[in-house]
RNA sequence: UGGCCCGUGGUGUAAUCGGUAACACACCGGAUUUUGGUUCCGGCAUUCUAGGUUCAAGUCCUAGCGGGCCAGCCA
């Protein structure tokens, strides 16, 4: 069946990993990082980076680290360090005691600023933000040198201490290496490695007004933590000569960065302004609203980490820029649920059905099988009464070809319980279809010799008097195009969002058992999809989240009738 | 017109010293089925192009073409 993890073949990344272990780089150590910058919250794209860190640690018995790029206080909280430190536990990985804060380097970073300033390879500049940019150059152009580029060492060193201790205003002044101002890649035209700031940070408060950059710290903070194969994505590619310029010019223990394609998902946006945007606009609920691809949307949508994990190894490493499909996160879900979700039946849109031969005072209880996939999962009883609910989708007054289920005159299988005739249409003063009259036969109750006749169809249904009153919410992409962001000069990817990717259900009906039902639960509603107990749910008010549909034949075969039209 | 990276089916990812394209999703058929679910079987690629080396090239060489990233005191 589907692969184990060890069977797949390696990606790229684990080769490298595996031809160092075996030429005994490292001394065969392996120890990555997983390390994100508390901005925003993780989404699925940082699962991939998760997922490959963390996994690539658990194949090679090393160890993998959870590391805070807290290096830009003006966007960075609290808020998002604990979002993303559950979400990584929820996906299933543990850092242990290994929990590190870039910000917690920031006196050595600091030090080895001042190392450089020794060695003639950093110098204060006072160029503000705009004079910076014009001498930079461009991408065939060389630069211009700072005009304070050869400026003694020692007027150095006293500058940075003063930056340090605050006497200037934010963008005064910036610490820059002394690298290359005609370098053909722009990241070695003389980097800012820090800038001023007076800005509170969330770990260090007001300790400190100036903050190393990004290239600055990475770096510095792999080699700290001893890491063996810094792995992070494509972008920072051109950096990585940067990169390994610091590790270089420190003298350092040097780790080596491998970068990797970041997922790309049709019909979703993935980067966290974009996700940020559609949160403070509101267009939805929040971070957690289960359309947005974050961790805990998925969450709360109803995926299932080992969901998200099949997901991530299905995919793949690679470096070529690629788009997956939304289509094989679905399906993911759905492998993963089909083995664990337990059945149940409910039914989305209420159309009554009595069963005019059934005795007005009998309930039955009818065996149901909770999940075919699993036997251990036993089973429970349903009651059946004379009145029924069933989806108005499984009835039609005037069928198009090969539909199985409920038309006038024809016969259908009530799941776990008997075949029945549509006898009679009840329609109100608007010609609406109100109620269907039919009749059972008491020979094909389930389970009874009789049961072997076969019709074409078998609908789910719940008993009106026991059934328990629900809402649904029906979820489906957020974004129209499947790349939001392929628009025309003049829109952008919020012009194109999915007015329908929320349809409430308010007056779902569900049988008897999902009553104790608490948040988080999952069930597959026979033949409709898999769906999730909501937070929002009350013991009184039942709301549940379709997490996906099922595969749904009938769709495609009503589809293609239609074209055929 | 600069530098770096990448080009295998509809979409992704494989093919470990060059040996005759595999897996997943999607799609199209069929079988089984008291979920139009699941499961099972079958179908779906001249490996960007053009040359070259070789008995043999997705893998090697040359030249094109196409795509991505980079001009934050963001990460």
């Amino acid at each position: 069946m589907n692969a184990p993890e060890s069977d797949r073949s390696p990606n790229f990344v684990e080769q490298i990993v595996r031809a160092d272990q075996a030429a005994e780089k490292w001394d065969r150590r392996v120890h990555t990082r997983f390390p994100p910058e508390p901005n925003g919250y993780l989404h699925i794209g940082h699962a991939k980076s998760i997922c490959l860190n963390f996994g690539i640690a658990a194949k090679f018995q090393g160890l993998c680290n959870l590391r805070f790029d807290d290096t830009n206080p003006a966007k960075e909280d609290n808020e998002y360090v604990e979002s993303i430190k559950e979400d990584v536990r929820w996906l299933g990985f543990d850092w242990q005691e290994r929990e590190f804060y870039a910000s917690d380097y920031f006196e050595q970073l600091y030090e080895w600023a001042r190392q450089l300033i020794t060695d003639r390879h950093a110098f204060v500049c006072e160029l503000g933000p705009d004079a910076m940019r014009e001498h930079r150059g461009t991408l065939t152009e060389p630069g211009l040198p700072s005009p304070n580029r050869d400026r003694p060492v020692e007027e150095n060193l006293d500058l940075f201490a003063r930056m340090r201790a605050g006497e200037f205003p934010d963008g005064s002044r910036t610490l820059r290496a002394k690298i290359d101002m005609g370098h053909p890649n722009l990241n070695l035209r003389d980097p800012v490695m820090y800038r001023i700031l007076h800005q509170t940070h969330h770990r260090t408060g007001d300790q400190w007004c100036i903050y190393p950059t990004y290239d600055f710290t990475h770096g510095q903070s792999d080699s700290i933590e001893r890491i063996t194969h810094s792995i992070c994505t494509l972008e920072f590619e051109n950096h990585r000569p940067l990169y390994d310029w610091y590790c270089q010019s420190l003298k350092i223990y040097h780790p080596q960065q491998i970068e990797f394609a970041r997922l790309n998902l049709t019909y979703t946006v993935m980067s966290k302004r974009r996700l940020r945007d559609l949160v403070t606009a509101q267009h939805v609920s929040g971070w957690d609203d289960p359309r947005m691809p974050t961790i805990s949307g998925l969450r709360r949508r109803g995926y299932t980490p080992a969901s998200i994990r099949r997901f991530c190894d299905t995919i793949g490493v690679a470096k070529a820029t690629s788009t997956i499909d939304v289509g094989v996160l679905e399906s993911s879900v759905r492998e993963d649920l089909n083995s664990t979700a337990p059945r149940v039946m409910a039914v989305q849109r209420p159309l009554k059905l009595v069963l005019v031969d059934y005795p007005s005072d009998q309930v039955e209880m009818m065996a149901a099988v909770n999940n075919p996939e699993d036997p251990q999962a036993g089973s429970r009883e349903v009651p059946l009464s004379r009145e029924l609910y069933i989806e108005q989708d499984d009835f039609r007054e005037d069928p198009p070809g090969k539909f199985f289920r409920l038309k006038p005159g024809g016969e259908v299988r009530l799941r776990y319980a008997y075949i029945i005739r549509c006898e009679q249409v009840i329609k109100d003063e608007h010609g609406e279809i109100v109620e269907l009259h039919c009749t059972h036969d008491p020979d094909s109750r389930s389970g009874m010799p009789g049961a072997g006749r076969r019709v074409k169809g078998t609908l789910h249904w719940v008993s009106v008097p026991h059934a328990v009153s629900a809402e649904v919410r029906l979820y489906d992409r957020l974004f129209l195009r499947e790349d939001p962001d392929d628009v025309s000069a003049d829109e952008n990817y919020l012009d194109h969002l999915n007015p329908d990717s929320l349809q409430i259900l308010s007056d779902c009906r569900v049988e008897p058992s999902l009553a104790q039902a608490q948040p988080g639960d999952r069930f597959q509603f026979e033949r409709l999809g898999y769906y999730c107990v909501d937070r929002d749910s009350q013991p009184q008010r039942l709301v549940l989240n379709r997490t996906v549909s099922l595969r749904d034949r009938w769709a495609k075969i009503q589809k293609s009738q239609n074209q055929r039209k």
